[in-house]
DNA sequence: AACACCGCCTGAGCGC
DNA sequence: TGCGCTCAGGCGGTGT
């Protein structure tokens, strides 16, 4: 389940074969899975039919003929920058993969590959897929780095650099529980539900705390446990909990260190007592009941 | 406006 | 052994 960590590990591992390359080859096996310009708002349909190549995907949007300039990364979304400006933005969903082999290597049959490019850097070709079973993945086409811009906007900041500041800004005289403001990508960008349980645990701080009741002693905690929590998880290589693995197929290590996440009922890390588990901003959250004080 | 909640989708894991 | 159920969860759309 690639949170931003392991986007970023994604990022890092396919940079190397795809900057400066040249898409020579592009397909698209899977129509809805690429939002273009012009597209029904919301996205093509995900509903029976909509698989299949339907309609004609214009070429320049899977980047085709262009070379690759930059791959930029904004919590979970990763942007591959081409030299015309257009930009293909893909985002893993929580299934999602991008794998690059060598164009050499036998093929292997990936099922659930959805789109297939093959990129050249003038010392041989290689070939990158998106493979994603599940779905909740995609692609979408940029014309400019300007629709970039404008769709990043909504994000709040990485949640490797977010301040203090800024959480307690996007806090402030909100009443939601305090981890459906982490799970918010416009509050913190990259945090999905392994993380946001792991940042409050380190910060003290129980989940279903509205967030305005934290003190900005509390928030500045939070905020550079959040910074701690997924600056680690990169350097561990991410956390493999079943699907995740680089962009060379290299599993993770941080699931080993994680405190709470998937520890509900068993005894806590720093006092021994129960980890709690129940079901905060609909989703499966783990939490112990002393440290992390009380909802109120 | 802010927030709650649903549905999408498939495979793993479990109980019977 | 094998079937069918539940669960996992990001996120956009809809409802309150």
């Amino acid at each position: 389940m690639p949170e931003g960590p392991e986007v970023e590990r994604v990022r890092r591992s396919v940079e190397p074969a795809l900057v400066g390359a040249r898409v020579v080859g592009a397909r698209l096996l899977r129509r809805d899975v690429l939002t273009a310009p012009g597209d029904p708002p919301g996205g093509w349909s995900r509903g029976r039919g909509a698989a299949g190549p339907a309609r004609p995907v214009p070429r320049a949007a899977m980047l085709l003929g262009q070379s690759i300039v930059a791959l930029e990364r904004r919590g979970k979304q990763l942007a591959i920058v081409a030299d015309s400006g257009r930009v293909l933005l893909v985002h893993l969903g929580m299934t999602g993969r991008l794998l690059v082999t060598p164009a050499g290597e036998p093929e292997r049959s990936m099922p659930h590959t959805h789109a297939r490019w093959v990129v050249d850097r003038g010392d041989g070709a290689a070939v990158l897929r998106f493979i994603d079973p599940r779905r909740f993945g995609g692609l979408w086409a940029l014309v400019d780095r300007a629709a970039l811009e404008a769709r990043w906007r909504g994000l709040g900041p990485d949640a490797l650099e977010v301040s203090g500041r800024a959480l307690a800004g996007a806090l402030a005289g909100s009443r939601r529980p305090v981890k459906a403001a982490l799970l918010d990508q416009g509050v913190v960008a990259g945090v999905g539900n392994i993380y946001a349980d792991e940042a409050l645990f380190a910060a003290g701080l129980h989940p279903a705390r509205p967030s305005a009741s934290i003190d900005r002693r509390g928030v500045w905690r939070l905020a550079a446990a959040i910074r701690r929590v997924t600056a680690r998880a990169v350097a561990a290589g991410g956390s493999t909990i079943r699907d995740y693995t680089d962009g060379q197929g290299t599993p993770g290590r941080a699931q080993e260190r994680h405190r709470v996440y998937g520890r509900g009922g068993r005894a806590c890390v720093r006092c021994g007592v129960a980890l709690e588990c129940g079901i905060v901003a609909q989703r499966t959250t783990v939490w112990c009941p002393a440290c992390q004080g009380s909802a109120w």
